[in-house]
DNA sequence: ATACGTGCAAAGTATTTGCAAACGG
DNA sequence: CCGTTTGCAAATACTTTGCACGTAT
């Protein structure tokens, strides 16, 4: 149990919001995932899990969970969506997809993070969230 | 005539391609667009301008472009791509989004663009283009 | 002349919504 | 119990494809 699935039971409770078995079991799929995952790949490692759980409802706690700021959605330009949980335990990180095969990976590095921070000051919007995107070929498809 | 669509008619010359009016009609159009527009949004202007362009050709000719590097994809999540011109003369951007009114504005800087530098070249992968998104409230919706 | 490009309509994906039944508290 | 949550199916939104006709070269 990760300091995220206990933050997301608190938050949801806490809004009111039940424990449906759709929720429960993607929950915790989600608490085991490092990364960027589509709706359409979770539903499918559900099923394959047994979990007899609908697409819809993928979709359904998905978006309470984003409206939460507990998972963040990922648009890495195929047209899916991505999403992963936010995790304050762990560094914040983006993301590298491979103009070949299509993987999405994660990187961190503070000096980008640092770069943000001051375009974020300056900008005059108040800044809640980013994303970067690096596109390119991977050790593999080089 | 602006140095990018002297660049795409020469390059698409170049590749066998012919100037049918669609084409021409949204170069035409993308070539007055300093940030990025929807496929639909496009197609709307043609039509508003006269053009008698389908918004199947709008997405057949981006395609194009996109495929010959002269349009960027931008997606900023909220399932809509967006595209806009690859500008060689003009400075490279990247985009705040509100999270208000959903306005999407242009910004550059760079030191943002030293740190992804950076990390590209670390990143064990053969980057050939990045993507920056911010999101926040804009002055007035703050 | 003859392929390529185009507009329209139909099809294809990703995502959302309507609804009755199941279920949590 | 009673209202939320669920799975399924139908609907929607954006994008792509099929096709007959127009048109650039």
């Amino acid at each position: 149990m990760t300091v995220w699935k206990l933050e997301v039971q608190d938050r949801l409770r806490a809004a009111g919001y039940r424990n449906g078995a759709a929720r429960v079991a993607l929950v915790d799929l989600l608490d085991t995932q490092t990364c960027c995952a589509s709706a359409a790949g979770l539903h499918e490692t559900l099923r394959a899990q047994g979990r007899n759980v609908g697409l819809a409802s993928v979709y359904r706690v998905l978006d309470s969970l984003l409206a939460a700021g507990l998972v963040q959605r990922v648009d890495v330009g195929d047209g899916i969506a991505r999403y992963e949980p936010v995790r304050t335990s762990a560094e914040h990180h983006h993301h590298l997809v491979c103009t070949g095969c299509g993987t999405v990976e994660a990187f961190t590095d503070p000096g980008l993070e640092r770069a943000i921070h001051r375009v974020e000051e300056t900008s005059g919007y108040a800044v809640d969230k980013h994303d970067v995107v690096l596109h390119g070929a991977c050790a593999n498809c080089r």
